[in-house]
DNA sequence: TTACTTGCAAATTATTTGCAATAAT
DNA sequence: ATTATTGCAAATAATTTGCAAGTAA
């Protein structure tokens, strides 16, 4: 159970709030449930299971909703926006955010996190190298986890890849 | 002009036909057509890229066919694709392919190319560490370049990710 | 009261798929 | 002659958008 702390939840929502405040935006109650919803999540989500978790309430709110929520919360830094495969994107509350990186199993989609700090060494070289401003380092490292639990296709597995 | 010698369209082309007798598949025009205007390409391309220059040869072909012939590429390693951002995926010619990654410009799009060796090593480390089987890596780098030919957006720029 | 937001449904983008006609073997 | 392949159009999946009705300020 590594669910944000409170502490996060509640500054998240303050910064929500002067967010707002600063851009002539509205305080409904549909943003605030997105965020709640975004940060009692562990890990990573996607837009739709925040969509079916926020379905579960009395308030039910519509994927539209969501949307629009995730992308203020990405323009105020709230969220970080990933793209580990071809479908679709996972959100990732920052404020818990140290620099990390991601380890992803491609059987049972399993996301782990580490830091390494050779990464932004790396980054530090390329833009003096290339004279590019990074602005986001992003190393995915993609395999099989040799969990139990890991839906793994043992043996007689269809070639990832095959033709049609 | 750095497009493909042509060693390596030959190559190209002989694996091709090598994998699509081995599967029992058809060798037809259209798919040696695809692997032609994607070993011409320079750097990264895109599938609707790749179908606007079948386009405009002769004998015309569908984008159905250019994704299907995409997949074989792909199972036999003839092409490495690419998720950059969140529209679409890249495709890269692997035969000139060495451990690189990339370097994304985000207001003009250009893929640029690096390679550090110590990128090896921290997936060495990581796989060690979780226990994982890693079979790829991926280092993204997102930021702004500094030619003068780049598109960015000067300075009323409006904010990416700025509310609907 | 004003005009930003919501929710629905339709639009969009990237890619896959069903199927009848075509062509490789 | 067989049966994989093509091309079209329709299907999918993820996300955005238009617009009328609702609601925060």
């Amino acid at each position: 159970m590594r669910s944000h702390p409170a502490s996060h939840r509640e500054e998240a929502k303050e910064r929500f709030q002067s967010y707002l405040r600063q851009q002539g935006l509205r305080q409904t109650p549909e943003r605030f449930q997105v965020l709640d919803a975004l940060y009692a999540m562990d890990g990573h989500t996607d837009a739709d299971a925040l969509y079916d978790r926020l379905q579960q309430q009395e308030r039910t709110i519509s994927r539209a909703t969501v949307y629009n929520t995730l992308n203020l919360l990405l323009a105020c830094d709230l969220v970080v926006r990933h793209q580990f495969g071809e479908h679709g994107a996972k959100y990732e509350p920052s404020l818990r955010y140290r620099q990390h990186d991601h380890l992803i199993c491609l059987d049972c989609q399993e996301v782990l996190e580490f830091c390494d700090p050779r990464i932004q060494r790396i980054q530090d070289l390329v833009a003096e190298v290339y004279h590019f401003e990074i602005t986001r380092a992003a190393l995915n490292l993609y395999g099989h986890c040799r969990r139990d639990r890991c839906t793994r296709r043992p043996l007689a597995s269809p070639a990832p890849g095959s033709p049609a």
